[in-house]
DNA sequence: TCACTCCATGTGATTTTATAACGTTACGGA
DNA sequence: TCCGTAACGTTATAAAATCACATGGAGTGA
């Protein structure tokens, strides 16, 4: 029902710090979820697909209670938990990543794929883009070999400017 | 004042995941700040410096209101911005960090030194080791460079099992 | 078909974490 | 000594997250 707004979007947005289909990865990305979580044997239920459509449209970092307005006004529920509980089925499953930095949740760029996903965040315009980490290898895989440790999951985020607030910058 | 409570504590804590004498290096890390403070002109006043000797006391990751509730004890002030702009204080000069997978505040095990930090949390007993990561080597470097992201900054926290709690599970 | 169970949802209430705003104090330079 | 700024203390409020409990609907097995 929302995917009209979608298709209303630009098709090219900013995304990562580049450019895409916009609209042609919110409709791939959610048949790609019906598909998974039909093979798992999740429930994708309304909410929950609503709430990543939401993730795939802003194609940035949303808070939890913004998400809970969005919800709200698609006609769900409006107290916390519904846009808490949706976004943690969406994390447990690799349908999006919180930014523990932003204490905000992101749709997943590489769904499907097994990955250690690391961040970068625009400190001026908030823009996020994801790409990969290798935790075993590294100077923290060393570290975490020399001192036992089992590293099981893994938070990288690294802060700074995108390309585009740069030239902002120097102009 | 507080320092007659160190001398009464054991010499060896687990520590990162190791032990080491305890009061001696809180008592040295103090005075290692104090230096860096005269020499750099910043004020490291009485809260402050009572902020990082209850870091270093615990030696754990710490949250924000429990470090309140420790300077209010301490005779400081009670609200929530004295323990919010004293640790802001330690965070911004190197002497603490923020380990923002738990929203909490762990003293610097290399202060003086310039570094990236990298964490290892064990979600068993929530005990903390520091490391260093590189970020401008790895695959984040890449992944930025290849965008043209300036990284300023970064989050790296790896959580996992601690090598102690790793032996319990075992038993 | 019916009853049962499990999981998801909706809601109210509360807890935890963090910041805004403002007056007062006190340190340090002119 | 005076002045400007930074630090402090307090009240108040915002933002983020969780708890607890009742309701409801999708499957399963009898």
């Amino acid at each position: 029902m929302t995917s009209g707004d979608t298709a209303a979007k630009t098709p090219s947005d900013p995304v990562g710090f580049e450019t895409h289909d916009h609209a042609g990865c919110i409709s791939s990305a959610l048949a790609a979820a019906d598909t998974y979580c039909a093979t798992e044997g999740l429930r994708f239920t309304p909410v929950r697909r609503q709430a990543l459509e939401i993730l795939l449209q802003e194609h940035r970092a949303v808070g939890a209670y913004e998400m809970l307005d969005r919800l709200r006004d698609a006609g769900f529920g409006s107290q916390p938990p519904v846009a808490y509980r949706a976004l943690e089925f969406l994390v447990a499953n690799g349908f999006a990543h919180k930014i523990e930095r932003l204490n905000a949740f992101i749709a997943c760029a590489h769904p499907g794929a097994v990955h250690s996903p690391a961040f970068m965040i625009c400190r001026m315009c908030q823009s996020v883009a994801e790409a990969q980490s290798a935790p075993s290898r590294g100077a923290l895989g060393d570290a975490a070999r020399a001192a036992g440790f089992q590293i099981e999951r893994t938070v990288v985020e690294a802060e700074g400017i995108c390309p585009s607030c740069a030239e902002k910058v120097e102009a």
